[in-house]
RNA sequence: GGCGCAUUGGUGUAGUUGGUUAACACGCUGCCCUCUCAAGGCAGAGAUCACGGGUUCGAGUCCCGUAUGCGCUACCA
């Protein structure tokens, strides 16, 4: 039985990589029927907190991730992580270090390592020459209840290597010389990384790490740990990072918040869509497919699809029309554009209830009117935003202009000002009402004026939405109905007096 | 410094055991449609497959080297 785990670390919003390394769990727990668990990596107290434990719960649960059985936080299980640290330290296979702890400080860090690399060569210092890695039992017990500090070190054998097989990555080895003796808990009793993970993997039986790029090297030392502690070695499968633009680190101090999964529900991506186009970083389905729904995903998936270069995440900063991928962005509008309406109803209700503009008669009496609404807008739309933004005049009557429509559909000609009005009372005598009468009135009103009906098309849009752009008109005569529809076309007025003031100057 | 991984048009990707004009999607350009803008349809631009050697009748595909990028190398995760 397959168990696979995702296991971020809560200090801070949840990453987008993060979030697919999530995906790609889940698609393959599901895909083979085995169980996919949350387990919150927060043993460094000081950098993780409770928000954002949160936050990446709330993230999985838009994406549609369910997790199975109980959420395990790493910090509870810090006992066992010290015990097994003290019976690998009793079994020999572990040492307690009394060096005293080195400052250390976190941005040279880096650096450090390469200097001390660097003089090790020069100076033929031993890696393995630790004066307490071979102290005697005794010994480092009496110093040890005396009361003096130390760090435990696992033994790393000075010959032989490591290897394993990434189901990525392909055949991967390491050398023993090339793995310093690890530290496994700090000199205040503090359980480190590579032995948490261990543990945690075993205690909660994971068959599968599915988990980033930047941990393969390191999964060697896992591996000697594995052995020390003579628990089965998991498979392994590591996913090409995910990049910035610049084709470096895709983080949140440089490039904000298009980096965190919770913007795209913010700013109204749809989990469907979203999740669609992640599964495409690093991943491609066998025949080539990209619109993928949550099922056929499911059943497409294999780990041996996944591919190792690293994928560049593409957007312009100080861009707000490509803030984020165009491909993202694109997948999002084919989605609202496609979907099943029903299926996309209840995600402009929340949209347009978080705007104020919803009413209960949409769920009732107007419940069709609103339907078609939507079927009427959503195909020039690219996120739920786009419903309480450029689709406000079809929900309230408190609506603004776009400055560039006005200009371009109302103070062009200046014969608008009556042609408009008149309109109006054209379409108020029509009855019945509908797209095709109101498409009649206004044509034939146009050809009585010796106007081009397109100057009375482009005017009405602008009074009646807002917007240079949208669906037909006559449909929007239509949704709008006949009321409304005269109402803004006699409302006029302040746009043709800011004309005749422009005029003036 | 050492070790590891990667390298196909701007981006995401496809390219079976080496075999002819390097495929698809996004984006871009033009045309059609048309009341606008999308969508849709059609057409098009854009890749000496990082570079240099080698193996071969033939290499994006195999081998070696170089470069570049990224990762790891911590009493961080």
């Amino acid at each position: 039985m397959v168990r696979v785990r995702f296991a971020p670390s809560p200090t801070g919003y949840l990453h987008i990589g993060a979030a697919r390394s999530a995906l790609f769990n889940w698609l393959y727990a599901q895909k083979t029927g085995g169980k996919f668990l949350l387990r919150i990596e927060d043993t460094d107290l000081q950098r993780s907190t409770e928000e954002s434990t949160r936050s990446i719960i709330e993230g999985l649960e838009w994406l549609g991730l369910s997790f199975d059985e109980e959420l395990v936080f790493q910090s509870a299980n810090a006992d066992k992580h010290r015990a097994a640290a003290n019976k690998l330290v009793a079994e020999g296979k572990a040492y307690r270090d009394f060096t005293p702890k080195a400052e250390r400080d976190d941005a040279t860090v880096k650096q450090g390592i390469a200097d001390r690399a660097r003089a090790h060569s020069a100076e033929g210092v031993d890696p393995r020459g630790n004066p307490f890695r071979d102290l005697s039992k005794e010994e480092s017990d009496q110093r040890a209840a005396a009361g003096e500090s130390f760090a435990v070190r696992l033994k790393v054998a000075a010959e032989g290597k490591t290897q394993f097989d990434d189901i990525v990555y392909g055949p991967q080895e390491r050398a023993h010389s090339e793995i310093e003796d690890l530290v496994l808990l700090r000199s205040d009793g503090h359980p480190l990384y590579n032995l948490s993970v261990v543990i945690d993997d075993i205690e909660m039986g994971i068959t599968h790490v599915i988990r980033g790029q930047d941990h393969l090297t390191n999964t060697h030392k896992q591996i000697l740990l594995y052995q020390a502690l003579a628990a089965p070695v998991p498979h392994f499968a590591h996913l090409p990072l995910i990049l910035a633009p610049n084709k470096g680190k895709l983080s949140k101090r440089k490039h904000g918040e298009v980096v965190s999964l919770t913007t795209y529900r913010d700013r109204g991506f749809l989990p469907e869509a979203f999740r669609n186009f992640l599964a495409l970083l690093g991943w491609s389905a066998p025949e080539g497919r990209e619109m993928l729904s949550m099922d056929e995903l499911v059943q497409q998936f294999s780990l041996e699809q996944i591919h190792r270069s690293p994928a560049v995440f593409n957007f312009q900063e100080n861009d707000p029309r490509h803030w984020t991928d165009e491909k993202a962005l694109w997948m999002n509008a084919e989605y609202i554009r496609t979907m099943p309406v029903e299926k996309l109803l209840p995600m402009v209700k929340a949209e347009l209830r978080a705007n104020k503009l919803w009413r209960e008669e949409y769920d009732d009496d107007d419940r069709e009117w609103f339907a078609k609404t939507v079927e009427l807008i959503r195909h020039r739309f690219f996120t739920l935003k786009d419903f309480s933004g450029q689709g406000r005049a079809y929900f309230s009557d408190d609506f603004d202009f776009d400055e560039a429509a006005v200009n371009k559909n109302l103070r062009k000609d200046p014969a608008l000002k009556q042609l408009l009005p008149a309109l109006a009372n054209h379409l108020e005598e029509t009855e019945p009402f509908n797209a095709e009468t109101a498409e009649a009135t206004l044509r034939r009103f146009a050809e009585e004026a010796g106007v081009k009906s397109g100057l009375l098309i482009n005017g009405s849009r602008t009074m009646l939405t807002g917007q240079a752009v949208g669906p037909s008109m006559f449909e929007v005569f239509d949704i709008l109905g006949q009321k409304r529809s005269v109402e803004r076309l006699r409302s006029g007025v302040p746009w043709f007096d800011a004309m005749n003031a422009l005029g003036d100057v």
